[in-house]
DNA sequence: TTATTACGATACGGTGCGGTATCGTAATCT
DNA sequence: AGATTACGATACCGCACCGTATCGTAATAA
């Protein structure tokens, strides 16, 4: 009634179920972090068996990386008209994955075990990063189209830079001035000079 | 023999225990992150009794937070002669620091915890990021003075871009190239803006 | 000297978690 | 139908840790 494949009898494994300790490994992550994190927890904020995990995973990584991959978003980045009007909504799309809980705690998980597990910062670079990164040098592109950067700007490093200011205001959130408005400033440090600089 | 403090009677607290302690704390720090690490083994590397760590902290959050506020260190910026002379410096001091274990642990541990304990956070700016920034005024003021970069140009803010960038590459350590090279890279981004845009 | 406090070491009960096994039930294949 | 596999629940053992208490010893003040 739920997966219909064929194969091996006996009863299916449930998605539902699967689905339901993935989202709850998110939403534990995102409430305490990794270390913090146990499987009995999950189970029980899942509503399954410890054993259902158990038979999916055998290592609490497997099933933190896995639920993070199951999280697939389109990044669409329309040609908003101008050079500002594109970095806007680039900033935008950001502040509202970023700024989540989630978001945090995987930055967090990833930079503390960046030495004994990198297949953490991999999946975070496959799935969020690169697609950004590729969709911004979308935009770059139409700004030199438009004569509004220089040509030889490097489109990588400038998305570099950005998510490096994004997260440092992540982290030490600006005084006085929302998310948005202080990497709009920061970003107008970079954009200042690839003006037009004859 | 150790504290010739006066007060109290009785044996006065250890000073070589309690730096012990601050030392296995931050060497666990960097070995396997804030949350794995526990008192116990914490009172086994210092080679002190788990009573004497709990007479002088309550709980695991003190110590650390004690811990990494007992690294003091002068943060030296001595006119190089030129803006990027000066930068070359700024990245390096950054480098031997970051890239340490401890480094690297601290940050996580910051950005994990920022929410439900903004204490640490607090205490790297004012240990860390603080001095440095003003350090780094002193630099783009003598940049200023030599007429390198643009009169206006917000010390604080290229400061925060700066180690942004850092902060990312430390994430997503550069593929062939150095990370001092790749933060240079980034910094030109920045620098080639303010030059001299007539 | 005596009183007082800290020390390292060890032991203790309590707790939470890991990981496995078991149970009765539910879903699917042949 | 019967065989097979997954399910949620629960129990279980072992372990690591927490936080406290206790012990004999060391260091200091009066």
């Amino acid at each position: 009634m739920k997966e219909a494949s064929s194969k091996s009898p006996g009863r299916p494994r449930s998605a539902k179920a699967h689905q339901a300790m993935l989202r709850a490994t998110l939403e534990l992550l995102g409430e305490m972090g990794y270390g913090a994190m146990s499987i009995e927890a999950i189970a029980a904020r899942a509503g399954v068996g410890k054993t259902t995990i158990y038979r999916r995973y055998s290592r609490k990584e497997e099933l933190v990386a896995d639920a993070i991959e199951s999280i697939r978003e389109e990044v669409l980045l329309p040609d908003a008209g101008s050079l500002w009007a594109d970095l806007d909504a680039v900033i935008e799309n950001a502040a509202q994955i970023s700024l989540t809980p989630i978001g945090r705690q995987a930055v967090a998980m990833i930079i503390s075990s960046a030495a004994s597990n990198p297949g953490f910062a991999q999946i975070y670079w496959d799935k969020y990063l690169e697609p950004r990164r590729t969709a911004f040098a979308r935009v770059i592109d139409r700004a030199k189209v438009r004569g509004e950067v220089d040509q030889a700007l490097d489109p990588g490093l400038v998305f570099d830079t950005l998510s490096g200011i994004m997260l440092y205001a992540l982290i030490f959130p600006p005084v006085g001035q929302s998310w948005q408005d202080y990497v709009r400033g920061a970003l107008g440090l970079i954009f200042k000079a690839s003006d037009e600089c004859p």
